[in-house]
DNA sequence: GACCTATCTAGTCAATGACAAGATTGAGGG
DNA sequence: CCCTCAATCTTGTCATTGACTAGATAGGTC
């Protein structure tokens, strides 16, 4: 009997919350109608052990939002160590990185920017969520160390933009390509952030 | 007696459907769990009569999506038909339509573009999702009439990524001004409509 | 006027979210 | 080592829900 089945056989799970939230975020990524009892039978627990770890369905779902930016958070922090040296190079590499994140979980990925159904407002989610936004700050930082306040603004709320903008229609499957020669989203992404940088 | 409420008395609705959306509109957007039922009551119809016009209630959420994007399209035509001589200046416009439009439907918006969520696929939804795109697609290639199309293809999925990805850093408060110089959403757009064209 | 179909009402059932009461067990202190 | 307390579980309950069904009403057409 492995070892979750064995737990499942305990009457304290000992590690149920973090469990809870990979499970759930395989859940809400497959299923069209993921639950909260429906997460309990997939944990093996009655249903309502859960809500000693999360009050409300909601709670759960911040918490899956909340996983997610730490997800990508690791993706972006990896491009930036990996491109440090060359920040526009790392800035286009980190939108890639937001791309593949978004493709990979996409009802993760609209949940993580969805104030209205994350009715619960948990520090665990502004917190990560603010750790992945600051690696996109100090890229954009990084390319040039001496603009001035207000261009970082229009730079970091235009770049951001485009990047989640291009997520959605690629999620959505909304990028269109009338030329058979290959063009991706990657790179359209990538020329629109040159053109804003040049700008 | 009004006349909702007289219709409300008779066992014939006569024009439930397009009331339903009406009604289905506002309580997506104000209400934090809306359901089909809440959406019978406050037409004043049984539990079930909604049924008749729409077998789910994912097509009750289908219909107002699609619903959306007719208002939207309203929108982007509108100014179009203002600003049609100056192809740059409609598309910031338009722009503005879109950031406008998400404002005032931050849930309806986000409905619009989430197909997980969107389980069923309407016809209905299909066509006003495909006339509102057809609004941007023109705009832009009254921009510059010969240009190629693999830079059509660029810009048409560039500029919509940048206008989309501004509106739901908008709607989701995410929009970062550190300087209190008054710069707003509309004018990062713009500017990086502006670099986006010039590119 | 009869018939048919569209559109409604009323009922049923399984599943759900949230809440409550009690059971189990792990940790800490005396 | 034992006791106590709190954390964490199980079981149960209730109102509401989505979806389905059966029957009632009424509008349109022939």
């Amino acid at each position: 009997m492995d070892s979750v089945a064995k737990k499942a056989q305990r009457y304290h799970h000992g590690d149920l919350r973090p469990e809870l939230v990979r499970i759930g975020r395989k859940m809400i990524e497959a299923e069209a109608r993921p639950s909260f009892r429906g997460l309990a039978r997939a944990a093996g627990v009655s249903h309502s052990a859960p809500q000693h770890h999360f009050p409300t369905w909601s709670h759960v779902l911040a918490a899956c939002a909340a996983d997610g930016y730490r997800e990508l958070s690791a993706d972006l922090e990896r491009v930036k160590a990996n491109y440090g040296t060359h920040p526009s190079e790392a800035l286009y590499k980190m939108g890639d990185a937001y791309l593949a994140f978004a493709d990979r979980s996409p009802v993760i990925f609209r949940l993580m920017f969805n104030r209205s159904a994350l009715d619960v407002r948990t520090d665990e989610f502004a917190s990560e969520a603010s750790a992945a936004y600051n690696h996109l700050v100090r890229s954009i930082r990084d390319t040039d160390p001496s603009m001035t306040d207000a261009h970082f603004d229009y730079l970091i709320n235009s770049i951001w933009a485009l990047i989640h903008g291009m997520s959605v229609l690629q999620i959505e499957r909304q990028i269109c390509v009338s030329t058979d020669d290959g063009q991706t989203a990657y790179q359209f992404l990538r020329r629109g952030l040159e053109a804003l940088l040049e700008s």
